[in-house]
DNA sequence: TGTACATCAGTGAACGCGCGTTCACTGATGTAC
DNA sequence: TGTACATCAGTGAACGCGCGTTCACTGATGTAC
């Protein structure tokens, strides 16, 4: 496809301008993986052909392809961990800030298909990459969500126990969603997952509450 | 590895034995498959080396890559739903059934990752191989929890509601724990995911229910 | 019992492919004098 | 203002690799006469 019709030839960069065919190779990157679905499926070739550049130019701006996706995907992270927190922004009280955040989160994941794989379905080896493993999108999630349901907890709101552990229990009703309606939807499509969100998100949070709603 | 180490060639089947190295491929693509976790890292090559015999040889009896890997599932893929019936014998009562479902089933997904991963992940392109969609095993597991449920609705244990979408919110928690261990855990030691199982059960039978325990 | 023959499981060599990556290079851009 | 030069973004060709798959073949096994 987007190898079969090759870019034209874009003009060589001005001096110090070497990071704008970065940026669109991370673009180009970005909307490849978003196309295929998978990190394998995206060759530097076809990344390269997109910008209208030949492939040895890559490594000029990464190290390797590994680096390149990882790049991509640490942008759409940042964004993520701030869609979370934004979520709880006029939110009062733990059920309606975990309710926020279960919408967010899934949300993400539905908007960012490729990336999500990526990031959570360990198609990039991410350790060693990162210094620090609570900065990784699952900790930080994690993190997230433990802090809302730790809040939840003191206020009785919802059952005492261990808040990261109900918080795991969460974060599995959420990544299991997306990760059904990423792979099973087109496969199973009799089955109207997209049509059982909110049901979902009812669930997820009466699964952590002290009295029913 | 098991590449490097070639087999001992195996003497040649007797007449009409020919599906003992039919078997033996199974077997062998089943191991392999566990070991590298995905059906990109096992090839054709590497299995028909584990048998001791040469690549073309899997021709004899498979038509394609594809057609192995799919049968190396099919026969897991009974046993998986075996697992699930066999789940309910003397378990009285919606709320135990489905605490013993979902047991059934993430314990089959920790025990079969690579199996796990091929069904549920979409690695292995299944449409058209399979005549009715709803013998697939998302359908199928899913078939199970929704009968479950809607036992349970109709005993008025649990909320009243789509026993598909109920059933769905319960398939995504224990789909999202399976993936969560089988990607996360050695990324993320520090979260103890595994330790996490009883109280994900326990939050996601509370989530349907009518009244809280 | 012995021999010619059909069957069929498995082989060896090769195919074309796409991949990530390297390496010596080109040629435009900017700088120093 | 003009020229020699350093810089550096990007190129072209090739590397070695592993892959799924094909094809003409070999040679052991069993059968018919």
């Amino acid at each position: 496809m987007s190898e079969a019709t090759p870019q034209p030839r874009r003009g060589r960069a001005r001096r110090g301008e070497g990071d704008l065919l970065r940026d669109d190779l991370l673009d180009a990157a970005e909307k490849l993986l978003a196309e295929r679905g998978s990190a394998k499926a995206v060759s530097i070739r076809a990344i390269a052909n997109a910008v209208g550049v030949t492939p040895p130019s890559v490594y000029l701006h990464f190290a390797d392809k590994d680096d390149l996706l990882f790049e991509v995907c640490s942008r759409r992270f940042i964004e993520f961990g701030a869609a979370l927190v934004a979520a709880l922004e006029g939110r009062e009280g733990p059920v309606s800030q975990l309710d926020a955040l279960g919408r967010a989160y899934i949300a993400w994941g539905l908007e960012h298909p490729a990336q999500y794989r990526i990031l959570f379905t360990g198609q990039v080896d991410v350790r060693g990459r990162v210094e620090d493993p609570t900065t990784l999108p699952g900790s930080m999630a994690l993190q997230v969500l433990i802090d809302v349901v730790d809040r939840g907890m003191a206020e009785g709101v919802f059952a005492p126990g261990d808040p990261s552990r109900a918080a795991t229990a969460l974060w599995a009703t959420v990544h299991g969603y997306v990760s059904l309606v990423l792979t099973e939807d087109e496969h199973l499509p009799h089955l109207d997952l997209r049509g059982a969100l909110d049901v979902v998100l009812l669930a997820a949070v009466r699964g952590v509450l002290a009295q029913p709603v």
